[in-house]
DNA sequence: ACCAATATTTGACATTGTCCAAACCTGGTG
DNA sequence: CACCAGGTTTGGACAATGTCAAATATTGGT
């Protein structure tokens, strides 16, 4: 696993280090992480990394199409291993808990607009958004109020 | 028009305040503007307007679903008046020029998750990312980096 | 071991948005 | 019409997320 990180970043043309390898470990160990989520993370195992360093390489990895970045509404960022696969994201308005959702379709992108404006589309992004079942059931035994 | 975004905002059983009709009808002027804008809009249109106003504003507004939030990735918040129609957005990853699409099947949500992991879902947000023409042509011209 | 290119760090800064308390309006009542 | 309670707006500080730029350090090839 170690050697194949090592493997991939060699095949994108771009240096290997600690940093990045750091970083691509954690993204897969923690999806769905945010960029200081991952940074604290790194640092718990390496010692220290930098915040720019942690937004460097997740911006490189992106670039390079080996981590994917979701970034929903309200939330920061977050970072994924699961790449061309074209799946889509259920999202708690309550908790911002994030589930992976299979596409239907499962062709790239798996929807069409229906007047695509002269546009190239190249991804059809979905999100569902709802209530989780924790959320649900808390809300109704406390009256909670939606975020 | 001045009267029926009066009897609008009395409907909801809210204050109507000069601030709140001005922002209403920015929001609708100028779709898909963000909150910044919309500030400077109304500044120019009644003198003054604090922001955390304009955010108050449209904060209910929102609430009170007389008006939609869109939150894309890399862009801050953007706000429109078409609401409860189940439209779709078209975003340029260059300019980030966005084009509203009307949804293909026609229901709310329009979509439904292949696994809801028990969310009960009220809304299938879809945005289709691409290239506008201005940007597809000017890229193959000035061999323009993308954003 | 050395060197040029690339990465990382550090600190400042930009943007978007929120919190709070004081001043101010709005709309209902006497 | 004047008054009042409660909702609104304002101004200033602050928080979170992300970016820029210059100095330093590391990587990988020779």
């Amino acid at each position: 696993m170690r050697d194949t990180a090592i493997e991939l970043l060699r095949q994108h043309g771009v240096q290997v280090t600690a940093q990045r390898l750091a970083i691509l470990r954690v993204v897969a160990e923690h999806p769905h992480a945010t960029a200081d989520e991952l940074g604290d993370e790194v640092r718990s195992q390496l010692g220290a990394i930098s915040r720019q360093s942690v937004y460097d390489s997740l911006g490189m990895l992106v670039d390079k199409n080996l981590v994917r970045r979701i970034q929903p509404a309200g939330s920061p960022a977050r970072y994924e291993t699961r790449v061309d696969d074209n799946h889509h994201h259920l999202i708690c308005r309550s908790c911002r808990t994030m589930f992976d959702v299979d596409c239907a379709t499962g062709e790239v992108p798996c929807l069409t607009a229906s007047d695509d404006h002269g546009f190239e589309v190249d991804e059809a992004e979905v999100i569902y958004w709802g209530r989780c079942p924790t959320c649900r059931t808390s809300a109704l035994n406390a009256t909670a109020k939606p975020l």
